[in-house]
DNA sequence: TAGATTGTTAATCGATTAACAATC
DNA sequence: TAGATTGTTAATCGATTAACAATC
């Protein structure tokens, strides 16, 4: 199971198969075919069954695929099975919108701690939690055993955070600034800059009305 | 210029570009090599030529690309020349956060109104803009002549909102909404459901760890 | 002229899609 | 058996990368 190359454009859709199949289940829709989730999601059917395809054997020839059972199996292949305590830096808009931000919680994900270095705001309480001062960032993470870390402060300061957190034993960084942070090789980064969407999307859109259509 | 076909990926990497030049001009680095702004972006360099190729010949063989010129140019080609406003539904956390990013105001970008169909939350302010109430979308996105809408909101909602601001004359969604929306081909979509990013990374993390590096 | 770097071609690599045998 | 749908192969399509002639 899973030891040779998955297009990464496949890890990119299995959270939404995930996420189509948790609505389902809620339905209590009990089966499903490969044509039935693409249309739910937007992705062809044989997109569908090759993505799964590279973790096993899920569905049933000739009846689809068992919605709860395949719902499981995307959880433990995305690893959420696991707790990820989480920690964010910076409790600006952002960082504070996500300390609260639902999709987490709703996949068993919680933020354990949040760092801002303006005195104004540490002490301040975001939800429950109350924001801490950066001087005692690698010890909380260690007390909280987080291995992901979320930088939502600005750019000139993000490198800074990423250094600090991966010598603290973070290990997955989710990178909400705009900077091209420089990391090991054994870290994960995911880079998040909002305005990179939102710039691409504008492309599009200013094609779109010079065309006319 | 331009009319052949660009490959999508080469467009989500022109704001990389043009942000990365926007922090060089304020340094006052006036030329810049392919290899140079690969370096900066974590592109490599001849895909950076590649990209560029496609819109022009910006650079100087055995010298470079100029710094403002490139910029310039990027800028023009991403639409950022003209004015986008834009409109917010849904006031929580994540829609507050977006009102005041400030990766906004940095290209020229502007959120010009906020809506909410929670009573309780029609009426407080978010930075200086008053949060509306739904039934007025529509005369609003026509006064304030916007083409862009960001959807904020549950994802139970998004189909409706979606709707109702295709109606009213929006032209390019940006969903923040984990719902798979469907929208006429002639308007734009582009989904940033954050989720969905977050276990990719986990993803990712747990893999990694299990491999013990 | 010598050194540097672009713009572009062609080769390589990777992802999507169509089609169908297997099988429920 | 007839109809439906998976899992997989092979063909197609698209993106990246290497290499180098053009040229500053």
């Amino acid at each position: 199971m899973k030891s040779f190359k998955i297009p990464r454009t496949t890890v990119e859709r299995l959270p939404i198969y995930y996420r189509a199949l948790l609505g389902m289940e809620k339905r209590e829709i009990e089966v499903i075919s490969s044509q039935a989730l693409g249309e739910r999601t937007g992705i062809p059917s044989a997109q569908v069954r090759k993505d799964l395809s590279y973790y096993g054997e899920f569905g049933r020839r000739g009846v689809g695929y068992e919605v709860s059972i395949l719902r499981r199996h995307l959880q433990k292949i995305l690893g959420l099975e696991r707790d990820w305590p989480m920690v964010i830096v910076g409790a600006g808009n952002l960082g504070r919108a996500l300390v609260n931000y639902q999709g987490f919680l709703r996949h068993g994900l919680e933020v354990r701690a949040v760092f801002d270095s303006d005195p104004r705001v540490i002490g301040t309480y975001i939800h429950n939690l109350r924001v801490e001062g950066p001087e005692i960032m690698e010890q909380r993470i260690q007390e909280e055993e987080a291995h992901l870390g979320i930088i939502a402060v600005p750019a000139e300061a993000a490198q800074e955070v990423a250094d600090r957190l991966i010598t603290a034993g973070i290990r997955g960084i989710w990178n909400f600034s705009p900077e091209h942070l420089r990391v090991p090789q054994e870290v994960i980064l995911r880079n998040e800059d909002l305005s990179v969407g939102l710039m691409a999307l504008i492309y599009h859109l200013n094609y779109s009305i010079d065309r006319g259509d």
